[in-house]
RNA sequence: CGAGUUGGUCAGGCGAUCGCUGUCGCACGGCGGCAGAGGAAAGUCCGGGCUCCAACGGGUCAGAGCGCCAGGUAACGCCUGGGGGGCGUAAGUCCACGGAAAGUGCAGCAGAAAGGAAACCGCCUGUUCGCAGGUAAGGGUGAAAAGGUGCGGUAAGAGCGCACCGCACGAUUGGUAACAAUCGUGGCGAUGGCAAACCCCGCUCGGAGCAAGACCAAAUAGGGAUCCGAUGCCGUGACCCUCGGCGGAUUCGGGUAGGUCGCUUCAGGCGAACGGUGACGUUCGUCGCAGAUGAAUGAUCGUCCACGACAGAACCCGGCUUAUCGACCGACUCAUUCU
């Protein structure tokens, strides 16, 4: 069953910056930036950061936060990854629809690269 | 029915599947029940609660805010009612609405003259035809020109006289008051405007903020508490006083990463009765209504309709301001038609 636990989070300042640091996978959209590094721990885990400066309104910003969650949940990744997913200007203009299609996408590409 | 003013309410509904946060129950590493953003959660502009502070101690000055009157409130710069003034036919609406006879300052152009200012064209009288005197009705300038209109009066004029209006002062009456009405007096060379110009008067104001602060605690070290004490120095506007710290002695633990608490039950919502013009108050009944912490309330599908705006809690309340697709309810005004 596909669920969303506390521990399929990024949490820690910590976390973050060694996804930061050294990347095993990147791939992109119009809409989003995916930074993947591979990890040990059972299960992958996901971090959403979106800058006030590419997506003014808080409301837009929930809004994304919660389309790419759902994208990870309902679709799980056969190696365990530690994933941060960073939003660029153009996410702040599209609807539902158009999230959820780039973000297939970028799941696509991204199953792609780790089989590679 | 049309045009308009004003007060308030709601903020897509229903069903299915998969998730998230809190909480409760259990034959508990799972399952089930219940609850889960806003009227502005926003701007952070005011007012509080709560928490801490070597200075929340006293005085003087400085600084900031407020400013018709009465009431409401925990409090307010908010709200209600009233007064005055502007706008509107009206319902209504807008107003930083104390003081310009304490002082200082400001006002371009035009104009003869602009601040306790006076004669350019006029008008009248006299005339030696150069001008002298009287005058402030008319013209002209300006945002503003020495109360206004009318009648009388005069050489021409003028509050010079009178009536009404305005203004100033006084009294009376009504009102808690702001203020209003009436009467009298004064002929008005008294007191022009600007105080979101300085200023004067009255009232109010300590500072920081939940990353406040409290507790448990790896690391690493400058520490903490109590007592004693001369001078000097320091103490978030300045100065003075009071007080505290820097020194010595005694004594013991300390508090960053991380975690827990603060963290949601209240100036609480809803209903009724009573008091009040109203804001609101009192009493009774009833309900339990988000507490996240890289930060929970979402996704997909179906369906109905007027096709859904602005927009996301972060310690909590009371206001103000700004954003907002629409829908509904109440009160009132104007105009037309009918009875």
């Amino acid at each position: 069953m596909p669920n969303f636990p506390k521990t399929a989070r990024l949490s820690r300042p910590e976390d973050y910056r060694r996804v930061f640091d050294a990347p095993a996978l990147k791939v992109s959209s119009a809409a989003f930036i995916v930074l993947a590094l591979h990890t040990k721990m059972n299960g992958s885990r996901i971090g959403v950061i979106i800058a006030k400066k590419h997506v003014k309104k808080a409301t837009r910003r929930n809004r994304l936060k919660r389309l790419v969650r759902e994208q990870f949940r309902n679709n799980r990744l056969t190696q365990n990854f530690d994933l941060v997913v960073l939003a660029r200007p153009a996410a702040d203009d599209m609807d539902n629809a158009e999230v959820m299609r780039d973000l297939t996408q970028l799941w696509a590409d991204l199953r792609r690269k780790a089989c590679a």
